[in-house]
DNA sequence: GCAGAATACGAGCGATCGCTCACATTGCCT
DNA sequence: AGGCAATGTGAGCGATCGCTCGTATTCTGC
């Protein structure tokens, strides 16, 4: 099967144990980009972490790169598990609830894993995997926009494509915002005061 | 005046050459920053490409992230500037006229220097000067809010606090956003369509 | 014009980084 | 049981990093 002379390092695990492999330095990364940064996360650290040799690292990442990019595809995911979640749920409700409950969903997927959110947020640009989150941001406009299209006799709006850009980056700055530059001042009920104010927000302007 | 045995780098430079110096190294940083990303920013070579030894810039910084916070600040205080302008221009227009000025005025601040806004804004976190970054906010945050209390017969929030986070936040992003992030598609019309798209969300929002 | 302060220089230190490779161990298949 | 593929190991290489320090040059005040 493996044909090249373990040079370029395997993408594929097949046994059990090589599986398990990945996913402790999969974690391993997550942890010391949370609890120390992404400058500390030198690849014999995470090595070391995951209670991996550095050489069975680049068994399976090419390179440091490799392996963030990896985080940030499973923290993508995780988030639009609940995004496509909540979007589901509020296909069939007017427009004044589903936004609502939407906006709530944003907040939950910040909650998810803040920290990690946050140095992801921070440092993903380094990985050259800016295409991932673009990538994340264009199913984002595009499942709000379908949202959007079925409840067209609700909104005013002449262009949808324009009207998802507006409402997905305000609600998620909004979001991210609060969650992660003032979760201090945020308590549940300054967190419900917010939910209103950007339901508010998108509502009067789509209407 | 100097007491220090050199060991902790001087932090003002009092002659005419080594004010030059400092610039010099400052707008070093700045090229380094834009054409080759934070990582490729190494000391050694932004002396270089100031034309300065590595002894120099260590005369000046006391480390790399202080240069780099240097370069933050100098950004900063640019983009305050419009921000400032617009504000005093706008203080006695109607919300109407004054909102749009201003949303304007935040699209001009991203284009001073978007491909440095765009680096700085991605690699500020590690520099550990987020502080710096949170006054700006605040900044921004506190000269908005009194903007609304001046309008306030205007504006029919109970809580301005809570009213100028949601406004400058979605105004940052949605301009952030679009200069740096789709300036492909963000011709004069496109621009003129997002003003407009902008106004009217925190317009009906705030009344 | 001269002394001392201010400024500039750059070789090079110690640390760390990403990563390779020669070799050891484990698991699968017949 | 034995052989080969899959997986695991870690010492260490070459590069680069941030930064120091002894020395050379330039400026200022008298």
């Amino acid at each position: 099967m493996a044909r090249k002379p373990l040079t370029s390092p395997r993408k594929y695990a097949s046994q059990e144990r090589s599986r398990a492999t990945v996913d402790a330095l999969i974690e391993a990364t997550a942890r010391i980009l949370v609890r120390e940064g992404f400058d500390k996360a030198s690849t014999n650290r995470i090595a070391e972490q995951a209670g991996v040799s550095i050489g069975s690292l680049y068994q399976y990442f090419p390179s440091k790169e490799a392996l963030v990019a990896a985080v940030i595809d499973r923290h993508h995911e995780e988030l639009m598990q609940v995004v496509r979640g909540a979007l589901a749920d509020v296909a069939a409700l007017p427009m004044k609830q589903g936004l609502r409950r939407l906006i709530t969903a944003a907040v939950e997927a910040h909650r998810v894993d803040p920290k990690l959110h946050r140095v992801l947020a921070e440092q993903i640009p380094r990985t050259g995997r800016l295409e991932h989150v673009e990538t994340f941001s264009r199913e984002n406009y595009a499942l709000f926009r379908k949202y959007l299209e079925e409840h067209r006799d609700e909104v005013r709006a002449p262009d949808l494509e324009l009207a998802a850009f507006v409402c997905v980056t305000s609600i998620e700055a909004l979001t991210h915002n609060a969650v992660l530059h003032h979760a201090d001042r945020l308590d549940d009920g300054a967190m419900a005061h917010l939910v209103d104010e950007a339901t508010r927000l998108v509502l009067r302007y789509l209407q």
